[in-house]
DNA sequence: CGAGGATTTGAAGACCCTCAAATTATGTGG
DNA sequence: CCACATAATTTGAGGGTCTTCAAATCCTCG
């Protein structure tokens, strides 16, 4: 199949925009929510496997997550890739290289991901006219960072088998909170990717996610990983979790 | 020895910092400067050891690094400690737990360190009056993400002496651009700091380093390690390094 | 001079990797 | 709807990297 990317105008409005009404974001102003409609240019829809940015990209645009899931990584020049982290709906996309001038990282969506488009140029504007949105923007910036944190201390310290524990506990937790399961569980990734992300060759990692069914915390299911039991994961892992409180989205 | 911890009053005036000279961090204006100038509290210096931050303390303060070298760090519970990143002069220090309510990580002094002391509450006045400052915030925020994705890179995918000789070009770049070296470009760190970055024993470190020194590349010395080849460490590790543009820093 | 920390070295074993191949799913074209 | 090609998962075997345990040496500092 060829991978397909289009662009409209202005599908949904940020005023009845569906992530809003979730208890996990925080409420907006009238005035903040007025800028963001505005700030918005409009949307862009990838298909599975499409490339959203590609490392060494300057470009103009950057995106909020409007609903699918992707994921940021890195590769060396021998082709060894390194998932960085995971992206979900209400998370910023871009905005490193929106910032600092140039992507240092690629992002790819993991299933159809629909995203809204904001101009670069108009970043300044919303520093300038809305501090209490620009605060927002560090914020976001700030979570990122203590997620990185989380994820090298997994890497550095964590043994296989509490890496894999630790991973599929935090993606669950937080597309829980976002309410992107039907009733599943299931995180639409490879073992491939959970590899790439835990630093892990693919064989091992099937090993280890193996003696993670066999203790009935997840189920390996065509597509992806049904998480069974996510406190255990994250209990195995020495992982406190997420920071529960609300949050806000650009 | 104990270790103290010395609070002064404005012993350095912003406007004399010598870190504005340095060709290294962005010139500012005299309005961003006054400001900045009443932001800042106080001075506290900290001796060699001692912690700076303490994982899931709210802090009333953050820093910005006067002088000094010092590192970022998290533990799981039974002791295996992962270093994050290092902080050097410029750096903010305590930004994610202002931002966000509580820190997440430990911060200790690796040499005497001093730091500019401001005041938690005033931070969103930067907001409200500097846009230009805010921005800058973002900025830093950016780049210590954009670091943990080359941390990241490195701990789950490159070898262990490719670890060792980025972490080391790393440093050695760093602590160049900031003319923190008097002639002897040792990095003032132990084997164990070295260990606790790279996720790897303090046994396997010690003999990786030694094959950094047979290859001419490094010296190791008492109190720290001797950068003899900071491009052939780059190269070794395929990396490319730090952008090399002026950055801003509070 | 003695104590404690840091570095160095050796040896055995665990964990994880690579290689190889079988099996199962997925997608496309006829 | 079936056949084929491709991708993803699974399994086995052997080897290398890195870990742990142990102990010696060196250094710093009081």
């Amino acid at each position: 199949m060829v991978k397909t990317t289009t662009i409209h105008r202005e599908k949904t409005p940020c005023q009845l925009c569906p992530l809003r009404r979730l208890p996990h974001f925080r409420e907006f102003s009238r005035e903040e929510l007025s800028f963001v409609a505005d700030f918005k240019k409009g949307e862009l829809v990838v298909d599975p496997g499409a490339t959203i940015f590609l490392e060494g990209a300057h470009s103009a645009h950057l995106f909020t997550i409007l609903s699918g899931w992707g994921f940021r990584y890195k590769t060396l020049e021998d082709g060894r890739r390194q998932i960085l982290n995971y992206v979900m709906p209400g998370d910023l996309v871009g905005l490193q290289g929106s910032i600092m001038g140039e992507m240092q990282h690629s992002t790819e969506a993991l299933s159809p991901v629909s995203l809204c488009v904001f101009e670069r140029t108009e970043l300044m504007a919303l520093y300038n006219k809305h501090p209490s949105l620009a605060f927002d923007l560090t914020w976001i910036a700030a979570r990122e960072e203590r997620i990185l944190d989380e994820h090298l201390l997994s890497i550095g310290r964590r043994s296989a088998l509490e890496r894999a524990a630790y991973l599929l506990a935090y993606l669950h937790q937080r597309a829980k909170a976002l309410h992107l399961f039907d009733g599943s569980n299931v995180i639409p990734i490879t073992q491939q990717h959970i590899a790439d992300t835990l630093g892990l060759s693919i064989v091992h990692t099937n090993k280890t996610l193996k003696k993670l069914s066999e203790r009935g915390l997840i189920r390996w299911q065509e597509r992806g990983c049904d998480v069974l039991n996510s406190k255990g994961l994250a209990a195995l892992a020495e992982w406190d979790g997420l920071d529960g409180g609300r949050r806000p989205f650009i």
